[in-house]
DNA sequence: GAGAAAATTCAGTTGACACTTACGTAAGCA
DNA sequence: TGCTTACGTAAGTGTCAACTGAATTTTCTC
C-alpha cells in the first residue's frame, strides 16, 4: 500500500497509468508520450508501477505490453476510505493520549 | 493535489493525520507519539501537511493546535475516483495513440 | 549466425527529502 | 524582568529517487 501511494505521488507515473488504463500498450508507445524524458526513465517508472502492483506486464515478441491493474487502485481508494476513520490502532492512540493528558493534569 | 498525495506517501505523516483526525491536538502531544524521531522532525511534517491543506493550525497561547482537514482527504478520494476514468485529456491521449498506430501500419 | 529492434539494466550525477542539532521567538509566569 | 514552555526555523548530513547515456539482453529477420 505504501508502495502504491509512493508510486502515485509522481505525476509522470500517474500519466503513464492513465495511458494504460483502458488498453494495454507497448513500452515504446508509452515512452513516446513523454518527450521531456528518455525511454530509459519511462522504463524505470514502469518498473516502479509494476513493483507497486499498479500495472502488469505481458511479453509479446520483443515488445512488453503494459496494462493498468485497476483492482489495485480500487484497493487504494478503499484504503483512503478506511485508514483514518477506523482501526483498533487509532482507537488505541486516542486512548493513550487521553491517559497521558490525564496524567499531566494530576 | 500533488502536494496532498506526496504528503500521504510518507507513513509518519499518515500517522500524524490519524492522530488529529477526530480531535485537535497540540504539537507536543503529537510529537510525543513518535519516540523514534525528534520534535523538530514532527514539526516539519506538520508543516508539510499544512502546506498540503491536510491539516489546519490554530494558536492558543504558546500552543499550536492541529486538526485534520477532512474535506481535503475527501477531495483526494474523489480525485482517485475520477482521474483515470474520465477527462478530456485521457481521451485525447487515446485518440493520439490510435492515430500513431494507424500511421505505423501504413 | 549477423544485425536490427524493443526494452531493460547498469553506472554515475543531481536534487529532494527526512532527519538532527542548534538557535530564535512568542506567550505565560515567578 | 528574567525564566520556562511550546513551538518554528536554519543549517548541515545521509539517503533515496529521478534522470541520462552507455551497455546488455531478448527476440525477430535475413
Amino acid at each position: 500500500m505504501d508502495a502504491a501511494l509512493k508510486a502515485l505521488a509522481e505525476p509522470r507515473r500517474r500519466e503513464i497509468l492513465r495511458l494504460v488504463w483502458s488498453q494495454e500498450r507497448p513500452a515504446t508507445d508509452i515512452a513516446d508520450h513523454f518527450s521531456e524524458v528518455t525511454r530509459s526513465a519511462i522504463s524505470q517508472h514502469l518498473g516502479v508501477l509494476k513493483d507497486a502492483g499498479l500495472v502488469t506486464e505481458r511479453r509479446d515478441g520483443t515488445r512488453r505490453l503494459y496494462r493498468a491493474q485497476r483492482a489495485e487502485i480500487k484497493k487504494l481508494r478503499k484504503f483512503l476510505d478506511d485508514y483514518w476513520t477506523s482501526g483498533l490502532e487509532r482507537l488505541r492512540d486516542v486512548a493513550e493520549s487521553a491517559q497521558r493528558d490525564k496524567e499531566k493534569r494530576q
